[in-house]
DNA sequence: CCCTGATTCGC
DNA sequence: GCGAATCAGG
């Protein structure tokens, strides 16, 4: 297939929109990511600053779901501001006695994914992002998990075999899980192979996403 | 390893 | 003009 004008308008606008070139390649169809990079610099629209408006919009970089593939990285309230007051004391989370009842504290563990049950996942956000004020920090662990010793530790198992990878690091198939304190040294992510779909891998996504099961009162 | 965009160069 | 191969980098 080749240039038509129609798959032109379509490549610049979603390059316009901040696509990546395979992004963009995928959904035209026929063609490799090279043969898109190659006819954005024919094009010569390769800067990708032309944008008019003053929306220096690096949100393009979100969503994008049109077809099947999806996925926005989800802890992005992993930017912790330096814990003002975090006691955030035990800076060593070893020593696993099999019979300690452990206070199960999920350090960085993203709050938003906890919350998906009955097979759909939960709405994120229905129009706009988030979007955390950015003033105040929000140590308060809000999730009252309740994750069964055992799978907590496996879950701390796995974790000794985490990937340990950065940020930029991460793609769509690599566990997505924080592990440590984004304040400190001791901060990375799983980056082990994730479940086709999700954004953690088979130990994080067990305690990602429950079954809901502990869920007596309210059925429909 | 996976993924980005940039460039080159034979077709 | 086209795009595979290759390069440079995260």
């Amino acid at each position: 297939m080749s240039w038509t004008d129609e798959r032109v308008e379509l490549l610049k606008k979603m390059w316009a929109e901040g696509k990546s070139a395979s992004q963009i390649a995928k959904e035209l169809g026929s063609v490799t990511r090279n043969a898109v990079i190659g006819k954005v610099h024919r094009l010569g629209l390769s800067s990708r600053g032309g944008e008019t408006e003053g929306a220096a919009s690096p949100a393009a970089a979100a969503p994008a779901a049109s077809t099947a593939s999806a996925e926005a990285a989800p802890p992005p309230e992993a930017v912790v501001p330096q814990a003002a007051s975090a006691p955030a004391a035990e800076p060593e989370p070893e020593d696993d006695a099999p019979e300690a009842p452990e206070p199960v504290a999920p350090r960085a563990a993203p709050a938003a994914p906890a919350a998906a049950q009955g097979g759909v996942v939960a709405p994120l956000v229905p129009g706009r992002r988030p979007i955390v004020p950015a003033g105040q920090p929000l140590p308060p662990q809000p999730s009252a998990n309740e994750i069964s010793p055992e799978a907590l530790a496996t879950v701390r198992e796995v974790e000794k075999t985490a990937r340990k990878l950065s940020l930029m690091e991460l793609t769509e198939r690599t566990c997505k899980w924080p592990i440590g304190d984004p304040a400190t040294d001791e901060f990375w992510f799983c980056g082990l192979p994730s479940v086709a779909g999700k954004p953690y891998c088979e130990a994080h996504v067990s305690v990602a996403f429950q079954p809901m099961q502990a869920r007596r009162d309210r059925r429909r």
